[in-house]
DNA sequence: CAACTGACGATAG
DNA sequence: CCTATCGCCAGTT
């Protein structure tokens, strides 16, 4: 089940790092493409809560904040900051970009 | 049970 | 360089 992978894939951020939705898809197994991040999103989306993942270390490939502004994206920022990431001026997550810092490009 | 949904990503225009 | 469209597919309603 791709969910559960995904899922590990998330859980195995480390502290203070952040992955894209793609970096996630491709680390569970489905380099569908892009189309990997939309199960990630979808998975995210739906039962991050209920199964404790740390969604906010979720980010876009660039490291700046998926979420619209408003519905959490803040929020995220927020907590990435208190998971010792620094964000650049445009709100990216600088150097915290997970496997091999591909994630930022 | 069937349809909708989506916090993306890459490619094309 | 920016905008638009396609791909993908299972969890949620």
């Amino acid at each position: 089940m791709l969910t559960l992978r995904i899922l590990e894939a998330i859980r195995a951020v480390p502290c203070g790092k952040v992955a894209s939705y793609g970096q996630i898809a491709l680390a569970a197994g489905h380099p569908r493409g892009a189309g990997g991040a939309r199960d990630v999103v979808r998975i995210l989306a739906s039962m991050s809560e209920k199964q404790n993942l740390p969604w906010w270390r979720i980010v876009r490939k660039d490291g700046s904040i998926a979420l619209s502004p408003g519905s959490g994206a803040e929020l995220q920022r927020a907590l990435l900051a208190q998971e010792n990431v620094p964000f650049t001026e445009d709100k990216k997550a600088a150097d915290s970009a997970f496997w091999n810092g591909q994630t930022a490009k």
